[in-house]
RNA sequence: GGCGGCAUAGCCAAGUGGUAAGGCAGAGCUCUGCAAAAGCUCCAUCCCCAGUUCAAAUCUGGGUGCCGCCUCCA
């Protein structure tokens, strides 16, 4: 099966078809004047998974992610904070980049920045002005929206529309209402660069044009962003590229839908945020990817105090089970031997759900489908391991589900803990050891009391105790 | 005013023509010294109205409600 995906541009579900071993993705990234919210992370988290599971697929990727690190609020900030553009910019691309680290995020082989690409600005914006999209105004350089007649087909606006609409100041330099600037004649102050129209810097949309035709060429493969950037920004962006190059721009559009706080959507300019740090020092990461990869990524999705705590216990299980079949699979070796009997039936279970986890990511995407798939394999999974002995089938067939639930859960989806966060460390586990041999021995006397009260008081020290058919077990105790 | 999206059980959430995935919460049961974990069973006819069709949550038209974009925003 194929992967089908909906196309912003063409506002249905394709098919992709691709052109090359190697998948080229942009996505657009942050202008860094602030601290990296919650926000930011749902389309770094969709792609993550997006990447690794292209690559599960055994295709290659190469992916590139812009710092629009020019821009008035990256001014403003630093003018009033008495430190340089570029300090400012710097400061908090860094603390996107750790922030996307704490969140298990793999980064982007590429960031370029538009400061560092000042000439292919220019370059664009020269090219724009020799096919009469562009025109310079006293230093100011805007593009010509009406030469453009593609203008609107992503965001599917008539511009007799947009101009009725619109309801901000015109700068009365423009021809039309809806040209916007490609390039900024430089006030006192400002950063600037040299240019064929005098002292400047880049507009808004021009760096993504110019970044992503320096590093992916033409009819790249895919282009994402949250929906709020499909109008302006990445209208502007394919009237610019296509305008400049006579070329298309990307084959596939994605937009994933906002994350919003509190019912009312999160973003830098209204303070109405909260920073992806103070989550994470709360709740694990996995278990904020897990509440993001539970709806489809072009949904909205609301975000609220007690949120992770809802989806927090079925999270628990898909966990708890890893950590079930870790601790049976562990140090043992697995000989490959027939099956028959339950056996097959749970390696028929776990080709299943490969499957269907398969599937539903092949169709656009699909993880909230693609984790029902896991917790369809979850029951399976768990009635086996009740029911099993630690014989050589069984071990053959339990590192096998070990394996499967690693590489889709854990190593595409990112939402198993790892192993060090549920395995205490150094002296613990010989200690837990231990106590749970000295606590068999009492319940084997039937001295209960005393096996509650040391159960009870392990738990107090955020232990716990589960007996099970085979045997006592213990976990730290989450939360 | 224009463009777009959404409305599915108490909550979250899949599902684009064939008689409603999954998760949480809830009820009952099994296992168990007890507890925990786990398993099993139960729990909706899909905002309203009118159409198309043998058949619609899924298509069409109308209505209502919510949201996003049109200004910086992932």
């Amino acid at each position: 099966m194929s992967i089908r995906v909906y196309n912003t541009l063409t506002r249905k579900k394709e098919e992709f078809t691709e052109t090359g071993s190697t998948i080229s993705i942009y996505v657009c990234g942050v202008t860094p004047y602030a601290h990296t919210h919650l926000g930011h992370a749902r389309p770094s988290v969709v792609w993550d998974v997006i990447k690794k599971f292209l690559r599960y697929q055994e295709y290659q990727v190469f992916h590139v992610q812009n710092f629009t690190d020019i821009d008035d609020k990256i001014i403003a900030k630093a003018n009033q904070e008495g430190k340089t553009a570029l300090e400012v910019s710097n400061y908090y691309a860094n603390d996107y980049l750790e922030s996307m680290d704490a969140l298990g995020v793999e980064r982007a082989d590429l960031y370029p920045k538009v400061s560092e690409h000042v000439n292919e600005v220019i370059e664009m914006i020269e090219a724009l002005i020799a096919n009469k999209h562009a025109y310079d105004v006293d230093g100011n350089v805007f593009f010509d929206v009406l030469s453009f007649p593609g203008y609107g087909k992503l965001s599917n606006q008539r511009l007799a529309e947009l101009q009725a609409g619109t309801r901000f100041e015109v700068d009365p330099l423009k021809r039309s209402p809806m040209d916007f600037a490609l390039w900024k004649k430089s006030k006192p102050g400002e950063p600037a660069w040299d240019s064929p129209w005098g002292q400047g810097r880049p507009g808004w949309h021009i760096e993504c044009s110019a970044m992503s035709y320096k590093y992916l060429g033409a009819a790249f493969d895919f282009h994402g962003g949250g929906s709020d950037l499909i109008f302006p920004h990445h209208e502007n962006e394919i009237a610019q590229f296509e305008g400049a190059t006579c070329e298309p721009l990307a084959r596939y559009w994605l937009h994933n839908g906002m994350l919003n706080l509190r019912e009312e959507k999160m973003s830098k300019s209204q303070g109405n945020f909260v920073t992806i740090k103070d989550v994470l020092a709360k709740y694990p990461k996995e278990l904020f990817r897990f509440y993001i990869l539970s709806t489809h990524y072009r949904s909205e999705l609301e975000y609220h105090d007690t949120k992770l705590e809802e989806v927090n216990r079925g999270w628990q299980r898909i966990n708890e089970c890893a950590r079930k079949l870790s601790a049976r699979v562990q140090g043992k070796t697995a000989e490959p031997v027939e099956v028959s009997g339950q056996e097959e039936r749970l390696v028929a279970a776990l080709e299943k759900a490969e499957a269907q986890f398969r599937d539903s990511m092949n169709d656009d995407f699909n993880t909230a489908l693609a984790i029902a798939a896991i917790f369809d394999l979850l029951r399976e999974l768990n009635g086996y391991l009740d029911r099993t002995d630690d014989g050589p089938a069984s071990i053959y067939v339990l590192s096998q589900a070990y394996q499967l639930l690693q590489t889709l859960a854990g190593d595409i989806l990112g939402i198993l803990k790892s192993d060090d966060q549920n395995l205490g460390l150094g002296l613990t586990e010989p200690l837990m050891e231990l106590l749970l041999d000295l606590r068999t021995q009492l319940r084997t006397e039937k001295q209960y009391q005393l096996a509650d009260i040391m159960r009870n008081r392990l738990l107090v020290l955020g232990i716990v105790i589960e007996d099970t058919p085979q045997g006592s077990q213990w976990k730290i105790k989450d939360e």
